[in-house]
DNA sequence: CCATTTTAGTTTCGTTTGAAACTGTTGCAA
DNA sequence: TTGCAACAGTTTCAAACGAAACTAAAATGG
């Protein structure tokens, strides 16, 4: 991160020409920091839940999230998961075909359906999550156990400070004083 | 029977009944915070670059390598920006159509195109950088300042470590010696 | 040289995605 | 009641994606 301190806002990282633009370098921008870190693990777990079992990462959330049994609806998962209902209802509708899952139309509201895993999903359950969490730690183990405790944080805080940025109108790049040389 | 260090790998988070898989905690899972943290952060930025621009990330990203004036191949933007080289030569030929870019066929080597950021795109860049950085501060603003270094190191040592698992072979779910009731 | 392999980049094809439209159900209110 | 808004979930459609096949231009090497 740059040191940044001094200025208001964006202030220049290169000690080039007055005039100058502030310098992006894609590199130690955290939006692509972030974006490709992701897609390089997502991308690593994929790969790994596919060869092994045939499922996708939606499915795998799913899985995830009622491996311990729980029943919920569609929406329910689309909330636990941060995927959203589109996503939920196509996986729902795979795992059904593979019959990793198990629908059945509420009483009370017949929207809501309640899903539960099958025991072929619990079964893959209980073989992924170990491998999950390996993939975890091996990640992680390239962090002190202090730095581990601080990533636990900063994500925390991250994702808090983005949320709130989602909703909230553009960032109206703040017209900096075009030195205008 | 030796008390049984368990552990190894995967030591179980939760405290509940011995026979029970480690639990596996969606929101706890780094690589599904990391995937979640990341669609936020790069959704709110591709709304904002397109509704102001027109344009979407893979351009952004090539306007953001370019902006210097510089002029490159598709090929070493390809491995600048960590995108494929399909998606560089499809966002090309979008920036062709939009009069962002310029190809010129290499003179040593035609394979090569040389390609330069017209006037209108450095337009775009000159405007869309303050933007950018506006927002990454914004992000960031949600830490102290030790925290945006700790930030830094941590991104720098995943992303290291998890370039290294990309390759390697499967984490074999190190059997987890089924503590068994 | 000509044949082969490698490299740069594009195209194709099947899949995935997300936004918006749609279907069916429930809750609310006149 | 019926009429309408809100809700749950699905479908549709167009864009975006990735892997693999393809085209064209160097480089290699017999």
């Amino acid at each position: 991160m740059p040191p940044a301190r001094r200025s208001r806002k964006a202030s220049a990282t290169s000690t080039s020409s007055p005039a100058e633009l502030p310098a992006l370098h894609l590199t130690r921008f955290l939006p692509y920091r972030l974006s490709v870190l992701a897609n390089t693990v997502s991308h690593t777990l994929a790969k790994l839940y596919e060869k092994r079992f045939g499922i996708t990462i939606p499915e795998w959330r799913i899985i995830a999230i009622l491996g311990s049994g729980e029943t919920m609806s569609a929406g329910e998962i689309a909330q636990r998961t941060a995927m959203d209902k589109v996503q939920v209802s196509r996986a729902i509708s795979r795992m059904l075909e593979s019959a990793l899952i198990l629908r059945e139309s509420g009483d009370t509201d017949r929207r809501k359906a309640l899903l539960t895993l099958t025991p072929k999903a619990l079964a893959i359950y209980a073989e992924i999550v170990p491998m999950a969490l390996t993939y975890q730690e091996e990640v992680t183990d390239a962090l002190s156990i202090d730095e581990r405790g601080q990533l636990d944080t900063l994500l925390s805080k991250l994702q808090a400070r983005a949320d709130q940025l989602v909703t909230r109108p553009a960032p109206v790049a703040v017209q900096t004083e075009q030195a205008e040389g």
